[in-house]
DNA sequence: CCGCAAGATGTGCTCGGTCATATGCCCCTC
DNA sequence: GAGGGGCATATGACCGAGCACATCTTGCGG
């Protein structure tokens, strides 16, 4: 017969076996120099034996530290945040913590407040916030004060550091590009409203083309979908003149290529079209689409950077670093007939 | 001068705030029904006075329940993985549980294994298992004992429940589709090796070839990429005869796409393909991918339906959850001529 | 008007670690 | 040979909740 309630074996009981005090087990566990090598070598045989592994929420409740961070995100299957998560999650767990996610189905100021408190109870020693929308950063202003915090993708006036991908530059590259080739003018097609990139990649397209003197044609909207950009596309299919089109994102882009295609408008030869992520598929797109490189994963590493760096020396300065994104030439571009 | 050392309040500091013990607090809390109603108003008028949240981990110690799953997933950044954790994770807080994730760069048995025991070192009450790969499947045999636990797609001689999508359903369903469209017999892209998706949708192409008596060609080796999709394409393209290919999944597919329209092979007139995955994306592939479709969040909420049952009532019997797959038909499927 | 059960509230211990401090021991130096 | 310093180890308090149980109220029936 088998001991009945097989409870797991705690510090005290490795301590017995061992023939030493509790103390003495936690030195081993944590590397404290003043150990005799014999006796360290006595616990660490007790604890194979048992098979004992240390209890974190007992320890996090003395220390003060879980070594857990937390996550909010909103729309976890989108290329972007997905990425971007992955990347935090990497660099996180190499530098010894955990991460708890909470994706949000829709962002409000109330959901990102409730997600940060959540969080805060259960003892997270950083957070970094991927809701990238206007509503969302309102919820930022009162954090738990003593909260280490990043945020990816936030706005100038931040009361917390922020790590970005340079989505004004993106658009320029992508707009200066379709110029450089000829073109009289972009038409774009955006993210949604609320989105803080939707309004940097607007601004940094109009930028170029209000600097060449261009018309600024009015912009599309768009919510990052495929079908929103078919439909986009649809439009532009149907308008007279157009030669160029900046898609606020990859899969829009796709939409966009299918839409023309319908309509039996060449890509690259009759419309040009660039798009902004560089997702997988995007080099497989018929045609292969020249499109703005975002490197999510270094967006990631940097947020863990910052916090950790928050975490062991005390609240940093309202930072904000900047990613500088990549232009990725393909085919879906070509010089203006 | 703000107070220098702005402790977090605690339940004492409420209690003596509302002039109760800390029992009483606690008792607030957690909704129990014996407490006046003006005592209870008096409490939770202080919690909010003194912005108040109760510390979870010390509630975890005690009660030995984290509120917190385990989730140790490989390549959160495909579209399966990432959907199955979205929905896993909607579930989960609907539950009142907080979701951590470990994600795996790469899968064998020994990255499993230290991710589950990380996990358990936190103190989490279940681990849900996303790593569909035969390795992966070995450290599970020695999970901590009694730790609930749950595995998307995996084998049948499971000593865990499983929760899955019918792959072998799914790519009859596939070959099915093609061989009713007249075609002689159907190419298969398969996924990596090792994946047990890979294997059963191998099985339910070789399955229907056979029982219709047609020849069984020798399928292509995958690996997921639209890269691997496009060699693939490339040498379909290359071949005589072929007139139907079943691609692993979408991505996959789009690569072969590619690589049929590159070499002027029309889709779906001079061959027909079909995926699997259904992606947002396909469609509004060139053309419109026929593909099987997954229902990635139902695999997540019923993950956490078996999870929670086995955490509140015991361990479970290693049951198996099929779920259906759907099949949709769009246009890179006709007749043969 | 008393007794008793149910309701309301309080007391003290516990969970499993870490921290601060005490203690015993050995060795070296003056 | 006494004193002191450093090392190895032990002891007990403590983190912030919940739980079991004790105690005090209250209401109601006889």
């Amino acid at each position: 017969m088998t001991t009945p309630k097989r409870r797991l074996p705690v510090m005290a009981d490795v301590a017995r076996e061992a023939g030493v005090s509790h103390q003495t087990v936690s030195r081993v566990l944590n590397d404290h120099p003043n150990v005799r090598a014999d006796t360290r070598a006595r616990v660490e045989e007790a604890i194979t034996r048992l098979g004992y592994r240390r209890n974190l929420v007992a320890r996090a409740l003395v220390t003060k530290r879980s070594r857990t961070l937390g996550v909010v995100s909103f729309d976890t299957t989108l290329y972007g945040p997905a990425s971007t998560i992955y990347g935090i999650e990497q660099a996180a767990r190499t530098a010894g913590y955990f991460v708890s996610i909470v994706s949000l189905k829709s962002i409000d100021s109330d959901n990102v407040r409730d997600a940060l408190g959540y969080l805060t109870e259960q003892g997270v020693d950083g957070v970094v916030v991927v809701a990238p929308q206007r509503s969302a950063w309102r919820a930022l202003e009162n954090l738990p004060s003593g909260m280490p915090a990043v945020a990816v993708e936030g706005m100038h006036n931040a009361c917390v550091p922020v790590v970005c991908i340079d989505q004004v530059e993106g658009a320029r590259l992508a707009t200066r590009h379709l110029l450089d080739q000829g073109h009289e003018t972009v038409w774009h097609v955006t993210g949604p409203a609320d989105w803080l990139e939707t309004e940097g990649r607007i601004t940094g397209w109009r930028a170029v083309l209000e600097e060449a003197g261009r018309p600024v044609p009015e912009p599309l909207a768009g919510d990052w979908s495929p079908r929103a950009g078919y439909e986009a596309g649809k439009s532009l299919a149907a308008m007279k003149g157009v030669t160029a089109i900046f898609t606020a994102n990859d899969q829009m882009a796709l939409g966009v290529l299918r839409a023309l295609s319908e309509k039996g408008v060449r890509v690259p030869d009759d419309i040009s079209v660039v798009g902004f992520d560089d997702i997988p598929e995007s080099e497989f797109f018929s045609p292969p689409l020249t499109t703005v490189r975002q490197d999510f994963a270094a967006v990631g590493r940097q947020c863990i950077e910052v916090l950790l760096r928050q975490i062991d020396t005390g609240p940093a300065t309202a930072e904000r670093l900047v990613v500088p994104p990549g232009f990725v030439v393909r085919s879906s571009t070509a010089p203006a007939r």
